[in-house]
DNA sequence: ACCTGAACACCGTTCAAGT
DNA sequence: ACCTGAACACCGTTCAAGT
């Protein structure tokens, strides 16, 4: 019983049966892994350093599901509702790990690619290179807090809170609750940024035509010498 | 050394150093927090119940520190800005409990009365009740997405990974890297909800009045006979 | 009422011993 | 190379004993 002719682990193997524990649970501990997997605590040591690595394999398995394909040549409202969707559907399958993805820089894998590939959508609609800097930063502001926002309770103002207010109270009544809040609250937010990007862009384009028209007026003899330049 | 005259600890005293305690390391464990207040690991028992309790009461008093002073006649923008940013400084002071926080339950303590005080202030500016209840959870999610993101490391797209990249890397290469990143996300994405906000509200206003004189044209003989009612 | 010391179950990790 | 068993330091918690 001691060394098997073919191994009985792999990080493979331990990372799948922690996801699994993990979605079960919400959590994993070594021994309670070692027992799953029908072995000693102690012989995970042989396939990684510890828990923190466990952890680490994960994150990056995370990162890795997070990858969505994107088609460069889509609306760009498109690509925002799918990437932004895709994440936080992704983010809160492990909400215990969402802390840790927020706080760690991207990988070099897979999931650089769909941020990539966003930035080249934003960019190529006429986006101002700020501006794709920041929608990517906010997509992430907003799936994080989604993410997180939708494992939570259901009913987030109870009866005995919303006794103490006057409005909120109206409000909460006056609204169906049917609809999970959740996805209401997140769908609002993704089309009212949206909405907000698309007047920006506009404006942006307005602007950057009337410069050149400026331009053009004020330089116009200068460039007709050397148009073909 | 057994039971003094007058008690070493309290649960505020508790409390206390477990916040001093998460603030220099990210946590706590109750043996050093023992160590830290003169005391065995099971005094502490007689005073809470144990490290969920002391978890749950710093909860509560994050909850409280989250409590706003709102000027309901404030302008309804104003309030915004200045809610989502006091909410996202409390939360990022103690990251390890955002998880927490965002997925328990609003208390029956002051944070209420600042959310209620949004409510009436969105409400009187002529939101539905509708939009007033999405704003409140965009808000949530909004300045629980944006704390971790502040205490997620400044470059968050280290070299190597950029090296793959052709629009991310020149974007990031042109966008002045100077002021801290994670304050600018949030900055934008506030202004640019508030923007769409406006527009929504302007809408919506319109939409009423042009209801409003359908109405009246429809029903204009017989209001103009009871106008006084 | 409130602190102590001993005790327990559990955790993460190490390492010599086995094949 | 890879599993095991014994061991260690640490954790959260209980409880009888003391004043």
């Amino acid at each position: 019983m001691a060394r098997p002719s073919k191994p009985l682990l792999s990080p493979e193997i331990i990372v799948g049966a922690a996801l699994e524990m993990t979605a079960e649970t919400g959590g994993f501990t070594v021994p309670e892994l070692a027992k799953r997997l029908g072995v000693r605590p102690s012989s995970l040591y042989n396939h990684v350093s510890g828990r923190a690595e466990i952890i680490e394999l994960i994150r990056r398995q995370m990162h890795e599901a997070m990858a969505v394909r994107v088609d460069v040549n889509a609306d760009w409202p498109d690509v925002v509702r799918l990437v932004a969707s895709a994440h936080r559907a992704s983010m809160a399958r492990h909400p215990w790990l969402i802390p840790l993805l927020a706080t760690s820089p991207a990988d070099l894998d897979t999931s650089i690619t769909t941020i990539e590939n966003v930035a080249t959508v934003l960019s190529k609609a006429g986006f101002t290179d700020q501006d794709v800097l920041m929608t990517i930063a906010m997509m992430d502001i907003i799936t994080i807090g989604a993410s997180l926002d939708l494992v939570s309770p259901q009913n987030l103002y109870p009866p005995e809170v919303l006794a103490e207010t006057a409005t909120l109270a109206r409000i909460t009544r006056s609204v169906p609750a049917g609809t999970p809040r959740a996805d209401a609250a997140f769908e609002f937010t993704v089309e009212l940024v949206i909405d907000a990007l698309r007047t920006r862009l506009s404006r942006s384009r307005r602007a950057a035509v009337a410069a050149d028209a400026a331009t053009a007026a004020a330089t116009g003899a200068a460039t007709a010498r050397h148009a073909t330049g």
